[in-house]
DNA sequence: GGTGGATATGCATTTATTAGCATATCGCAA
DNA sequence: TTGCGATATGCTAATAAATGCATATCCACC
């Protein structure tokens, strides 16, 4: 049986975001920051990656402040000086915390994924 | 082995939110509305699910409207005027939307929170 | 035919987020 | 020892989002 729905479903997008919170509610470490964590070990650079994603370097410094804040210790490294100007790189507790949220992230993303199309195909009327 | 972050894990709470977009990337229908059209159908009014959600009528009447803006079609009955002053319904096709995304948000649900504790176990150290 | 209470909608105001500027610090290399 | 480029941080301006009025419309019931 077809529905009113099935017109408009390819139109329609799916996104999601999970995130870490503080006790009190407020955002640690989401996708933005996740990425943006991997990018900066990519790079070696702060000021390198924020280029490339279009942050202002301002506020990206602010996010890992608040994120090293919440969790007592340093997630990168960094340098100041030198012929470079500076750089930055994962302290081992960062490479564990991006790398634990990658396998999280995958295996949300491919569930999801699917029961996206599940969803779609009961708007359709498949089932 | 354990990790400096053992010491954190049971002050992290994990918050994620699925949403549909139109192609453009405007959201249209998240956990919010969603649950806001399950409490409208619930009490058959807009106003009385507003003052139990404490959200303004103004603007869930605005989301409303985009998400049936988007789809072409009504999702709620609206009904003014009458001893009770008006009330509101889901329409066949806001009830089929409301059970599909129930039954993909629960999906989700137990499977993110599944992965959140894999999640914290491999920050902890316990693999 | 007037009342009450909910739907319907514009608009000004307040509040929260984000962007952007300015400026200091650091340390290698020329 | 001076310059360069990136890290570090305060503060202000610009945007976006949500709140809060105000007001109109509708219609069963008395």
């Amino acid at each position: 049986m077809e529905t009113k729905f099935k017109a408009r479903v390819q139109d329609i997008k799916l996104d999601y975001k999970i995130w870490l919170a503080n006790s009190e509610g407020n955002g640690i470490l989401g996708d933005g920051k996740w990425r943006m964590l991997k990018l900066i070990s990519e790079k070696g650079s702060l000021k390198a990656a924020c280029d490339e994603l279009g942050y202002t370097y301002r506020r990206t410094w602010g996010n890992i402040k608040k994120i090293e804040d919440f969790f007592g210790f340093p997630l990168l490294e960094k340098h100041r000086g030198g012929a470079e100007g500076g750089s930055m790189a994962l302290t081992e507790e960062g490479k564990l915390l991006v790398k634990a949220f990658d396998r999280f992230h995958s295996d949300a993303d491919a569930v999801i994924q699917k029961g996206f199309n599940d969803f779609l195909n009961e708007l359709s009327g498949k089932e």
